[in-house]
RNA sequence: AAAGCCACUACU
């Protein structure tokens, strides 16, 4: 089972989607049981080729040829197939399609549908999508609380974005390396380098390990700055960490 | 060792 979706996994991320399809025929008729995870991933690979036509064909034929229902993976991935391509208003039909089907949404599909909306500048959008949630007594994720402050960020809104990160620990969550490097990019690209610096050494603190991206951010602001002393050291330090520059 | 190896967030 695993080695069949490795497989599928393969071909459809090396764009083989044809030769992934026709294996699952093959299968198919050769009566091998299929799960559903083979059929998500290939639902995923066109999804995000824009192949929407064939994603819905999957739906129908995985029911049935093996009698599998769709579930929150399989509409997930379509519903992310038509956010990263801006399709919002497909994307919602499909949610709420999903919902009336009796299959119970999760964080992830939500958070797929909040980030849509912080893409789009959507914000306020995206903030009734985390009420909606909650509502629905679904817990939103660090993930959720990373989109809406990478969404607030992009807009300049650093103010609240910071805001947003103290108060995910209300919800009982902690910032995490990403959360981090999003504010210090942030700050990094407004200047705020002493900020980002605060931020940087909090999260050495907290144990969290920065990555290569939250290094780049950190280093070439302080080479704006002509501070090549302290990028120097942060080069260092990277290196020691066995992160590569990118 | 166990887990994980089907969809979500920074960078790419």
């Amino acid at each position: 089972c695993i080695t069949y979706n490795s497989l599928i996994n393969g071909l459809c991320k090396l764009q083989r989607m044809a030769e992934a399809e026709g294996m699952i025929k093959e299968m198919v008729e050769k009566g091998v049981s299929l799960s559903i995870e083979a059929y998500n991933v290939l639902i995923d690979a066109y999804g995000r080729a824009g192949y929407f036509e064939k994603c819905f064909d999957i739906f129908e034929e995985m029911q049935e040829d093996m009698g599998l229902k769709p579930n929150v993976v399989s509409y997930g991935s379509l519903v992310n197939g038509f956010c990263k391509k801006g399709m919002l208003v497909e994307a919602e039909a499909l949610f709420q399609d999903m919902v009336s089907r009796d299959v119970q949404p999760n964080v992830r599909i939500y958070n797929i549908l909040i980030d849509a909306y912080c893409k789009q500048g959507e914000l306020q959008k995206a903030r009734k999508q985390v009420e909606d949630m909650k509502r629905s007594g679904i817990s939103p994720s660090i993930v959720t609380y990373n989109t809406l402050i990478k969404g607030l960020s992009v807009r300049g809104n650093l103010t609240e974005a910071q805001d947003l990160a103290l108060r995910l620990r209300d919800e009982g969550l902690s910032p995490d390396a990403i959360t981090y490097t999003i504010l210090i990019s942030a700050y990094c690209n407004t200047s705020s380098t002493q900020k980002a610096i605060e931020l940087y050494k909090e999260m050495e603190k907290l144990g969290l390990r920065p990555t290569s991206s939250t290094y780049h951010a950190l280093i070439s602001q302080m080479s704006i700055e002509g501070r090549m002393q302290d990028a120097e050291n942060l080069f260092e330090e990277m290196l020691q960490r066995k992160l590569l520059p990118d």
